[in-house]
DNA sequence: AGCACGCCGACT
DNA sequence: GTCGGCGTGCTC
């Protein structure tokens, strides 16, 4: 039992379905343990940091092993509930253990040869660096970047990554980091007293100066006072910008005045990034009545059940649910994961949040810059401050050790589902695996619930509970159906507007209410068309067709980013009749701009919040009411609360519904709900504007009358009927090759195989909606088997298939993708 | 997935 | 003669 363990099987961060056996030097034996990072060479030339899964004694007989270089920590920096949630991942999803690491750890945890190496102008050693670090600094500091096989090359050292590592532990080094906007808009603009002016004599002079500028004059006074007096300004006291000019209510351009005048400067200043001072911690609300007994109840369940769906109106106080049950967990000393999708982690729910948990609350999110990651890892690994982690899908990874709940918020949201690269994971239903390896609880908390999750509640899987009244009294909004195609045929139409939507919009803004509009699709205009030999402009690459973007005047694809110029004339028939057809979220933009030149309008989705900041600031200009229109995508819909919309449109119904894909009426009865639900607040009905062709749909008329349990069973029985889920699972497999003959005859030989063993589950080849993207072309395979056959067995089934194509010359390249559970 | 090795065509 | 295209095989 004792002898030493001689060979380690680690994770390389390679998409190769296995594990890659070293052996330990002599000296090392002590400190490689399972979770700890070391440092391997890989192929000829390649080196990479990969996780220890195993100790063993089995030498390999087939190869030589290499030696591990080096162990990188001293103490495992991923525990083995992870490594077991690991392995379940690679198992569900069908990807390897090396795909998961590679989404697992922040990019700062991973290095490999190719890595950057960035060096950090604002580090300043608070101890004397050893020589080796001192080496490694300079060569950084002399070449700004360098990437860690330069380092290797030009220290003479034999391996620098340890003395990598402690740099980057001191900050004074980055890896991987893509200085993003979200990292430089953590400064402010701040003012202090300029050099010249920090004597009195000068002082006087400069008040004597502005006698005739009243306005600076007044303005330097202010400035002076929140200093703290003139004796604190000449000390060099910095006053906030932004202060400043707020609380005196002056204008830039007075403070402009002052700054040209060199009396006062401007310099940026960084606001600590994860702002762990003060913060008092506020209690939380005492909960109503309807949220008390909610919270009873899931309490209760929570006896029994290890899962719980709570369904809850729009606006009826979830939040302040959880905020309850997160606190009873820190009671017991449990860590809390409270997740929400990437969209709806916004300003508004952190900061509410950090109110009621100030420093033990710790926010994971993909927009902040990786330091700040890796920063949230090491305080759970190190058990220091963090005990509730606010986060996004990935955040299921970090190294929790002691979860007592896992909160899923917006439950039904499909982005919860990864969809590239692997591992394909749904964070929900992982997370659901996760708290279960931490004998944890799960709360999935929705307006809507998904289908799914609704049926197994239903089932008795997981505990129901309702929460059916609004917070506070509001009223559900009142939604009223307008058809388009009748007011079209009344020419009544004013071109996407109907008049009944104008008219409450012109009412609601001569009110000084709000209006939001929603139209699921961006850019300006779909699609380009010769109207001569109706020639439409389609991507290189991809087969789609290209969409509109009238602000940078080009053509963009939607799947490849590929922008092109818009041509002046038809490439094909050179007539210069090119038009745009259909309609997105820059043209209604424009089209409101012209019907509402007396209010402003703004828009918002993929291309207007490209970073965190002009995110949060198109939102909070909304809330300030410098906006009175607000345009947006699905974005709009998720999780903000806006005091004084009364008005949403939802300007074309039909396109949800019309999407060819099983789950589009679900996803459409969420997203009209959620939509409608920005609408109404405190004090007045809200109202929702739906304009389809098809006032009759039964989509349509279920979300009028905020029916769910209707809209559930219909949904129920289609599902049931087809055979999706949740009666069946669906696996979808993707065929790629850049040979269109090739991808053919493989997805054929691999649907044929597939049908001899599991007959009419397969359905296909067929080609999907975009048949060619990036110059790959693509066929599908999907199978649907049912939920309680062995998901094991048909995963061994697909990769026999594969593996029988594969050795099949022809046909050695051609790529696959499986998608276990597909949004 | 990378990446090197190696075998052929288009050039100075 | 060589440079560089990509088809092929390997990574402990």
């Amino acid at each position: 039992m004792s002898s030493q363990n001689q060979f380690v099987d680690i994770i390389l961060p390679v998409p190769l379905p296995r594990l890659f056996t070293y052996s330990i030097p002599e000296d090392m034996v002590s400190m490689v343990e399972v979770g700890k990072r070391v440092v391997v060479s890989f192929g000829k030339k390649k080196s990479y940091s990969g996780i220890v899964f195993k100790l063993h004694n089995n030498k390999p007989k087939e190869y030589e092993t290499k030696p591990i270089l080096s162990v990188l920590d001293s103490a495992p920096i991923v525990n083995n509930e992870q490594l077991r949630f690991w392995q379940w991942l690679a198992d569900y999803y069908q990807c390897t253990l090396g795909e998961v690491y590679k989404a697992a750890l922040p990019s700062g945890l991973k290095m490999e040869s190719e890595t950057n190496v960035i060096y950090n102008a604002e580090f300043v050693a608070d101890h004397p660096l050893s020589p080796n670090e001192d080496k490694i600094l300079d060569i950084v500091s002399a070449k700004k970047v360098c990437t860690i096989n330069e380092l290797n090359q030009l220290s003479g050292l034999k391996n620098c990554l340890p003395v990598l590592k402690r740099l980057l532990e001191y900050n004074a080094l980055f890896v991987n980091e893509k200085l993003k906007e979200g990292f430089k808009a953590k400064t402010e603009k701040v003012l202090s007293l300029c050099d010249e002016y920090k004597n009195d004599e000068s002082m006087h002079a400069a008040f004597d100066n502005l006698s005739r500028a009243p306005k600076q004059l007044e303005l330097l006074m202010a400035f002076l006072s929140m200093c703290g007096g003139v004796n604190k300004a000449n000390e060099g006291v910095f006053v906030s910008r932004q202060d400043l000019l707020k609380k005196n209510n002056a204008s830039s351009s007075t403070l402009k005045e002052l700054i040209t005048k060199n009396i006062v400067c401007e310099s940026e200043r960084n606001i600590d990034r994860l702002d762990l001072t003060e913060k008092e911690k506020h209690e939380a609300h005492p909960l109503n009545e309807a949220q008390q007994d909610a919270h009873q109840q899931i309490q209760n369940a929570f006896a029994t059940k290890d899962v719980c769906l709570l369904h809850g109106v729009t606006s009826g106080g979830k939040t302040e649910i959880y905020i309850h049950l997160i606190e009873e967990q820190l009671k017991k000393g449990k860590q809390v994961l409270y997740l929400l999708p990437e969209i709806a982690l916004t300003t508004q729910i952190t900061t509410r949040l950090k109110k009621h948990f100030g420093n033990l609350l710790g926010i994971y999110h993909s927009k902040f810059a990786d330091a700040e990651r890796v920063e949230v890892w090491n305080n759970l690994l190190e058990q220091k401050t963090y005990k509730v982690i606010l986060g996004v899908r990935s955040s299921i990874f970090l190294p929790f050790q002691n979860l007592g709940l896992i909160v899923v918020d917006e439950e039904h949201e499909n982005t919860y589902k990864q969809f590239d690269p692997a591992p394909r994971y749904h964070a929900r239903d992982a997370a659901i695996v996760l708290a279960n390896i931490f004998g944890a609880k799960t709360l999935l908390g929705t307006a809507t619930p998904s289908i799914e999750s609704y049926f197994n509640a239903q089932q008795g899987k997981y505990a129901l509970i309702e929460l059916t009244q609004r917070f506070e009294g509001i009223q559900m909004p009142e939604i009223i159906a307008v058809d388009t195609r009748e007011a079209r045929r009344k020419k009544k139409m004013n071109s996407h507007f109907s008049p009944v939507l104008l008219q409450h919009m012109d009412e609601a803004l001569a009110n000084g209410e709000q209006v939001i509009l929603f139209q699921n699709r961006r850019g300006f205009s779909p699609f380009i068309e010769c109207g001569q030999c109706a020639w439409v402009a389609k991507c290189v690459n991809c087969d789609v067709s290209m969409t509109y973007h009238k602000h940078f005047n080009q053509l963009v694809c939607h799947y490849c980013n590929h922008t092109e110029k818009l041509p002046d004339v038809c490439p094909a028939c050179h007539s210069p009749a090119i038009e745009t057809r259909g309609f997105g979220t820059e043209k209604i933009q424009e089209e409101m701009s012209i019907l509402y030149p007396d209010y402003k309008v703004a828009r918002m989705d993929l291309d207007t919040t490209r970073s965190k900041s002009a995110y949060d600031k198109i939102i909070s200009k909304f809330e300030e009411g410098k906006v009175q229109i607000l345009i947006g995508t699905q974005m709009i819909s998720k999780g903000l609360d806006f005091e004084n919309v009364r008005v949403v449109g939802i300007l074309n119904a039909d396109n949800m519904l019309n999407y060819p894909d099983f789950r589009a009426f679900e996803r459409s009865f969420q997203l009209m709900t959620q939509v409608s639900g920005r609408a109404g607040r405190k004090h007045k009905r809200g109202l929702v504007i739906l304009q389809t062709s098809n006032p009759q749909h039964p989509v349509i008329m279920d979300v009028i009358n905020h029916n769910f349990a209707n809209h559930y069973q219909g949904q129920i029985e289609e599902r049931r009927a087809f055979k999706y889920p949740p009666f069946h699972r669906l696996i979808y497999i993707t065929i790629k090759h850049k040979d269109q003959q090739i991808t053919n005859q493989a997805a054929y030989f691999i649907a044929k195989q597939l049908t001899t063993v599991l007959g009419n589950r397969v359905l296909g080849p067929q080609a999907p909606v975009i048949n060619r993207i990036q110059n790959q072309f693509i066929k599908k395979v999907l199978i649907k088997v049912e939920k309680k056959a062995s998901p094991v067995k048909v995963k061994q089934l697909i990769q026999e298939v594969i593996f029988s194509l594969q050795s099949q010359q022809a046909y050695r390249y051609v790529t696959f993708q499986i998608d276990v559970d597909p949004a």
